[in-house]
DNA sequence: GATGAATGAGTATTCATTCAT
DNA sequence: GATGAATGAATACTCATTCAT
């Protein structure tokens, strides 16, 4: 969905360039954009210079990962629209289930010069008003459902969003995925329209949980 | 407060030594926890070899800084505890005002290795626990006011503080300084015992408001 | 006249061989004898692997671009004595217009390695002593006729076109241009048969004196 | 003379600052101005790092070799002035002695780029304009005295020099030198006021004509 | 203690050349 | 034969850290 470059590739030319963002997507992830283009590399398992007959340099690189991420979280979106019976609950299911979606938040929050790399393509700054329209559209018809408060507009659901988009310091424990879920519930919470308080997930976290010594 | 290498500086070497941890502190701030070293030793005033004399690699002198801020941040919550009338009130002034202990948690964030790093200096630990124990305070003594909603934990509460540790992903305008203080009330607000929702500040951010071109 | 590798080629393959030596000629002319051979191919509208079938490696490009040249200038220059009336005539047009030596001289003088290359293929070779030959017969009757001092040699005349053969260090303005035919002229005025000659140190330098084998 | 960086170097710096431009020096002349940054390092007996301690880029490097054989011309230049009994005779010793300059012309001719950066910086464009007006004087002088033609101008002396400035294409024999010597004498004799000259084409050239700024 | 020059390992990027399609 | 993707060695440049002055 937009992630192929105008002219068609060779399919083994084509293979390659996916596991070079693959491979990038996940180093990206774990340590951040500055990994070094020869391990991403590495783990595509080709050479420095295929990577860069790919890519012109980090920058691209960063771009197409960025481009990939968000033509996911698309799908993703678009699915979670067409599949739930609510604009509430489809909110909710892309801010609770887009992974890639945040990483790409992750990318764009690092490099900000990325944002502008983004709008220059034409096919990158596509994928973004589309994710802009689509959420629009949902936080809309919430609204007019009556499930979402009507003093946030889009620009609060995506900046809440890209709030949770940051790794947490703490490592990745079972606890760490329970304080996570925690706070997504808190967050859409306050975006509920009306009143009660939902039931959190788990339980209350204290300072034993959250110090390991 | 628990800031001073054991043994007693020489007034002027004290003194490189708190102006290369405020240089520190604010590039990293900035450019994150990458900085290069060189430019913090030039903002301080001194060669890089006098920095290396300090601190015996980046991560002593990220150290420093985390245990510079939590130390600041802990004199800020006494003072709002001791000032604010209610624990919630207590509760509000330190999340919304600590911008020296959102970069501690950013530091911690990025890099994992430093938590371990606190917890061995004894005196970083200590300022660990001491700002957790004031916190753990403040929140049950905000459950027992009927102002916090008892579901959630201290845990839960410097969790949601965690997210708010990070920079927005736009640029540092009007707007994104607006979003982010709706952010804040917002993550407030799922936190408050009881039901109303408060006024938002400002007005509700659409696409336009975080979309540049 | 010399130009073609031993075995007949398909009209095609011959084609885009004689096209990727003009590319490289041109390329060498104007960014030097490194010249990206990426670039050279794109020029002439082949892929590198093309490029790489008819020419072993940049030193086999830079040979076939110099035999080129050299048969080129060789046709130039009995067009020369063929039409000019006089020897000394002959002379100066084969200095004046031979642009495509110049660039022969060039390449060699660049890649001194060349010169082995080029006395080991026997066509190339031959085009290299056509060329002195031929110069070496102007020279004599221009000398025979008066018209050229006598204690120059074939091989003075064509070191002082070798100091031709090099780009001025200025931009190519009118100026440039006019420099340049303003040191051809003085040049060849030093050349010619007159009156009151400084005696020159050593001996003329003929044709034996240049020629390693 | 022109040579010093603005602040004082320490010693040893100064002595390694030397070593690197040296080095470079004869791997320019050499290798041309592309020779690798790290055998220069190697041969001048210091570390990469140390070379751009020093040079911010091979350009700057390029632009320092370039101006330390300028002031080591001048100052030759300046001797044979002093020492020679005619403007003729400091002329030609000039043209003939300054292996140095014929190096800056090399380097100036291979990268034009170069040119530019010498007019940046104050220093090295001093050094340029001083050759250029030292070289005047001596011009108009022994057009004065009667023993240089007077249809030439000090561009014109300049562009002749320009072209001793290159690598004659054969190996470096005693031919070669002597080659060289007598290309040297036939150019000068050319320069020699006396009878019967040729019209040159247009207009003599003077440093206006070859200088842009 | 402070200085700042030197070090050298680390990394991005280029490009001649090879090889599978 | 042609193609153009892949290779990987070569090389410039950076920056954390060490050390002579």
């Amino acid at each position: 969905m937009g992630d192929e470059p105008q002219p068609r590739l060779r399919a083994d030319a084509r293979r390659n360039r996916d596991r070079i963002v693959d491979a990038a997507k996940s180093w990206f992830a774990t340590h951040g954009p500055e990994a070094p283009t020869e391990e991403i590399a590495r783990s595509a398992g080709v050479a420095p210079g295929t990577l860069y007959r790919h890519f012109a340099d980090r920058e691209a690189l960063i771009a197409a990962v960025a481009v990939n991420n968000l033509d996911h979280a698309l799908a993703e979106a678009h699915a979670a629209v067409a599949e739930e019976s609510s604009a509430w609950d489809a909110l909710v299911r892309i801010l609770r289930q887009s992974t890639e979606l945040r990483l790409s938040f992750r990318l764009l929050t690092a490099y900000p010069h990325v944002h502008a790399v983004l709008k220059k393509e034409r096919e990158a700054d596509n994928s973004r008003r589309k994710m802009i329209a689509l959420l629009d559209r949902v936080v809309r018809r919430a609204q007019s459902e009556g499930t979402l408060r009507t003093d946030v507009g889009t620009g609060d659901v995506a900046m809440m969003f890209a709030l949770l988009a940051h790794p947490l310091s703490i490592e990745w424990t079972t606890t760490a995925q329970l304080a996570s879920e925690r706070c997504m519930s808190l967050l859409l919470e306050s975006l509920r329209a009306g009143e009660a308080h939902d039931t959190l997930p788990g339980h209350a976290l204290w300072p034993e949980d959250i110090t390991t010594g």
